[in-house]
DNA sequence: ATATTAATGTTATATTATTACACAATGTTA
DNA sequence: TAACATTGTGTAATAATATAACATTAATAT
């Protein structure tokens, strides 16, 4: 297994929260997911919010910060999981995850006035998606 | 008083949020705005997050997403109130608004693959600031 | 003047997230 | 293996963030 792409084994309750939200065609807030794990034995706040934060910190999913949601990564496991650009429609709230080499360049390479150098960023444009945009 | 730039005259609520925020040197959080007006007599949350939200929609003031927090605008009273960048030093929490016209022009005109156009966008970027970046 | 819209004041409640503590599983090193 | 360190778990309590509902008042428009 390569050192660049290491697998990062889930626990269960890492497991079970993912393939939720994995499933899901849309951002899902963490009390939702709450309330859908208990019947497999996740009782907390706590055990729901733990696995989230390990998903984030490995890229397996990200965290849609206008919305309070959390939406399974689909850049092939997100190498970038500290480069993230979502497009959400304001009308249905779809949420989609951009994925762009030109975006993902010139983000990576901006450098502010004061020379400050970035390690992550997260982007959020906000319109109207194809389908809620009356022709 | 020309219509491209309507000022907005606020009211005493949003004035005395607004001026609480601007001289602020960091993001105030809506609780912590709460306590420090209370002696002018702004006594329940709903009074200010109702400032905030006039204060947001007329672009005085910014939210910053990842932390829940407010800042005043200023980039000469945001003529881009919808279009917003913002640095965070992950260290000593500084925040401060990018206005780079290169970055606002790039992205105004991105387009995603579906062709989605947007009406919107926030952008931030995580990092180090110079001070507490190490030499 | 009247109708409309925007802002206020107040109470209660909903939603999102963390602290604290005891314990168990897993991984590392000696 | 034994000891240690690290990570994950379960549970209860609580903190922090945000909105709903309703009555009233102020500002604007016709
Ligand atoms: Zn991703
Ligand atoms: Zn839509
Ligand atoms: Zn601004
Ligand atoms: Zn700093």
């Amino acid at each position: 297994m390569s050192k660049m792409h290491k697998e990062h084994t889930l626990t269960k309750n890492q497991q079970i929260i993912f393939d939720l939200i994995d499933k899901s065609p849309e951002p899902m807030k963490a009390y939702s997911i709450l309330f859908s794990v208990q019947k497999k034995g996740i009782n907390a706040p706590l055990q729901v919010y733990r696995a989230l934060d390990k998903l984030v910190e490995i890229g397996k999913i990200h965290k849609i910060e206008s919305r309070n949601a959390f939406i399974a990564c689909h850049n092939s496991s997100c190498q970038v999981a500290k480069a993230t650009a979502f497009s959400i429609c304001e009308i249905c709230e779809k949420v989609t995850e951009i994925s762009s080499t030109g975006l993902s360049k010139y983000l990576t390479n901006f450098k502010d006035k004061d020379g400050m150098k970035y390690s992550k960023y997260n982007l959020e444009f906000f319109g109207s998606c194809k389908k809620c945009t009356p022709k």
